[in-house]
DNA sequence: CCTTTTTTTTAGATTAGCCTAAATTTTATT
DNA sequence: AATAAAATTTAGGCTAATCTAAAAAAAAGG
């Protein structure tokens, strides 16, 4: 197992989430995601692909290679029982536990994240819902769908918002809607595709598509 | 609050360890201790003086500051806490904390260390023996006192080895003697100062004057 | 005290990682 | 297809952290 810096990591675990469904990944939404320029990106693509982590022409943009995303998986990893150690044990909202764990990604002792992960209970999902690729870098597909397109009337446990805005955020908490919370949607309205909602002791509320489609669930009971 | 680099961090905890006792560190020292060059070390220890962390004069040696031993305090207190983390909840053993704390003691976060410090209980020792800096700074003594120079026939609790050589690690496992062993020194030989030792429900056995004060242990019962 | 040895500092390079500005290539638009 | 715009790469430079070799200072020894 090779060893690789910070930034190296920082890079290819961007790369990973980047490439999801795209065919792809260009320089500047490389050099967007990590708040650096396209020359750096393009220096460090260059260094990663002569390490052979990822496939790279110039100008025709770069996806990571089996290795590459075997690494990635290692990184999400750690970061994601990171994340569930920091929420579970030191009683931090899953708001908070990202940024730290954004470092405590880069401790690269096997036997350290091994230990871990049988300590807190080989937890299978992060704070977000997110799923933590287990030792073998396997993880359960998430199995989420978003609340602008569940079925009616069937409980669903809120596992992950896509949109981690302040404003979204403010929006939920006064919904009192968290991860975890279980909920049914009753209704959907044609006219602008706004959901109603029944979580469990409180009376119906409305929320619109827009904050629907960041909010992700999974069918629970 | 000022952040370091991890290279910074790594030298201001060295000066704070060799600078015990002595008046002033060394150039050569602090190089030996972190396996690097004496220039490097200059470099480093002008940049650590502009940055008003210790007193220093070309060729005179130098001292942390009252503020680099606050930052020091600091990192140590990290170091520690991570240790009796991965001892207590994470089974590793005494051995073994040492170099992956080397690692975590980087990660900055206050919060996540405080949290970590009430999870844990507020352990004032970590697994070696060597006592933990509150939140303030602030640290019991560690009231160690070595094997060779212990009363005879008091219940002490082992604390601390300060030779972690392979040698006398095996040494040590060979007898059974680990953190947390309680024995009672029954003799010791004023030929060679070595020491009879009785460990519970053991015969008893000797060990060298060399291995003895190698040995630091607190009074119990 | 003068010489030799040891310690420490300076000089000069190297590498990783980042940057800005300019050049180049690709893509989009007349 | 020609031109304009956008994306990407290259060129050149900067800082932190390291190193080796040479110079300078301090300490030791006769
Ligand atoms: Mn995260
Ligand atoms: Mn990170
Ligand atoms: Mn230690
Ligand atoms: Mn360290």
């Amino acid at each position: 197992m090779l060893k690789f810096s910070t930034s190296e990591e920082n890079y290819i675990k961007a790369i990973y989430h980047l490439q999801e469904g795209e065919s792809t990944v260009t320089t500047n939404a490389l050099a967007q995601e990590l708040h650096t320029r396209p020359a750096s990106v393009t220096d460090m693509m260059k260094k990663l692909k002569t390490k052979k982590l990822l496939h790279y022409q110039p100008y025709q943009g770069f996806r990571l290679s089996p290795e590459g995303s075997k690494v990635a998986l290692g990184i999400i990893r750690r970061h994601r029982l990171w994340e569930f150690f920091l929420a579970e044990k030191l009683e931090f909202s899953w708001e908070e536990v990202h940024e730290v764990a954004e470092d405590l990604e880069h401790v690269g002792s096997k036997k350290l994240i091994d230990r871990l992960d049988a300590f807190l209970g080989f937890p299978r999902f992060d704070p977000h819902g997110d799923p933590i690729p287990d030792s073998n870098g396997r993880m359960k597909p998430s199995q989420q769908i978003s609340l602008s397109e569940v079925a009616l009337n069937r409980t669903v446990i809120v596992r992950h918002v896509a949109d981690q805005s302040a404003g979204l955020l403010e929006l939920l908490r006064h919904k009192k809607i968290s991860i975890g919370t279980r909920m049914e949607v009753k209704k959907r309205f044609a006219y602008d595709q706004s959901v109603e909602i029944r979580i469990k002791p409180h009376p119906l509320f409305t929320i619109s598509e827009q904050s629907a489609k960041n909010i992700f669930v999974s069918y629970g009971e």
